[in-house]
DNA sequence: TATGCACCGTACCGTACAGTACGGTCAATC
DNA sequence: GATTGACCGTACTGTACGGTACGGTGCATA
């Protein structure tokens, strides 16, 4: 009936049985099944089934199917920073506008991050906080990223805007493009590298054509 | 048990007992719980409730619920085309490029629509012709009007593109900008006419930037 | 006044799902 | 060999919803 003794140690959440492979394990089946279905399309059934367990032991992990979306949400978005700080190169203005441009457009017309838009705008009402999780993981820390080059580029003479943050901002407009409505509304299917590549190149084609200082 | 005698004149559906406007009601009643809600979201019980109605009614206009939700996404397509089409003026190029990108960014961030968008693409993966049909009443609408005027601009050397189309696309994405992903996201509120006008112009100016011909 | 019809109100059916309860199994630990 | 605890399997509760059935009401027309 009562809970005589506390845990001898709290771990990171609230006591909780089992090793965090078993927490790993149900979040990919989790990623699975919400990511194809939607969060309402899914049954924590559905959930425990295609774990090869039980319904008791995802509550003993997750207080609720909420929670178990949440934390599904949390993991994805850590992953998908991860993802954006891939291949820092030390090369020229063009080619690391380039390389940024393309791990922009890739992330954001993945299936992977394009369900979780799907999904998180559809929830965007209930849970914007959710939806501000993925923006500060994904679209935000490339806007960081690319900020810091356009401002030190401006600085050295490189290029030539008022406002860093807004090229920036610029350049990823440009890079999105029509490509990440259309995949939103389901339209298209993933495009491939040599799409994205293309797209990538005329971005920024065009942003320097915008901010390249006039020849004096 | 049988349908004895068929009705007189089958109307634009099939046999259907009332008035137009008792449809335009239900449709109504539809419009502010579904987009309010989402699909899943919203039940007949409360559709007919608001409407002060009975179920019995609901389902003698509409076959099923996704029947009267996609009436509901045609109806409101046809009404964003409708003020797409809004304001056609005989004006020089730039105050045209304005005026198209400017509706199209108030559509595109109205609430209207982007509950719409938040709908449709949660339901990307079982309706994607829904989620085409929005694209094709609005921003293709926009497209197309753009793709025209921009390639009269090339024919008379007013621009200079190699793609009207592909130019076009470039301005819509300069005026969609971050807005819109974020207004998906649920991360802001509806922009008001300044905030409007200030991205419309910025688009316009970079758009002209990287079309306008060098002079020789 | 009688007939038909759109409509209301309500009760109902079948199903699906979140979450709980509980007995039993297996492995590690003591 | 006994205890512990994570876990399974299954059954269950309560609720919500899509859709149907049906008796009754009020208005229109014949």
């Amino acid at each position: 009936m009562s809970h005589l003794a506390a845990p001898p140690i709290a771990a990171t959440e609230t006591r909780r049985p089992g090793s965090a492979e078993r927490r790993a394990m149900i979040l990919a089946v989790a990623h699975e099944l919400f990511l194809d279905q939607g969060f309402e399309g899914t049954s924590m059934s559905e959930v425990a089934a295609r774990l090869g367990g039980s319904k008791g032991t995802l509550y003993a992990y997750f207080d609720s199917k909420e929670a178990l979306f949440e934390a599904l949400i949390t993991d994805n978005c850590a992953r998908m920073s991860a993802q954006l700080f891939e291949g820092p190169e030390d090369t020229g203005l063009e080619q690391r506008l380039l390389a940024i441009a393309r791990g922009y457009i890739r992330l954001v017309t993945s299936d992977m991050a394009v369900r979780m838009i799907q999904i998180l705008a559809a929830e965007a009402r209930r849970r914007p906080e959710l939806g501000r999780m993925f923006y500060e993981a994904g679209p935000a820390v490339a806007l960081d990223r690319l900020s810091a080059i356009v401002a030190a580029a401006i600085a050295d003479g490189t290029l030539d805007a008022d406002d860093p943050r807004l090229a920036a901002e610029t350049l990823l407009s440009l890079a999105r493009g029509k490509l990440h409505l259309k995949r939103m509304l389901g339209q298209i299917p993933e495009p491939d590298e040599a799409t994205i590549d293309a797209c990538a190149r005329r971005a920024v084609a065009q942003f320097l054509r915008l901010c390249r200082p006039i020849a004096p």
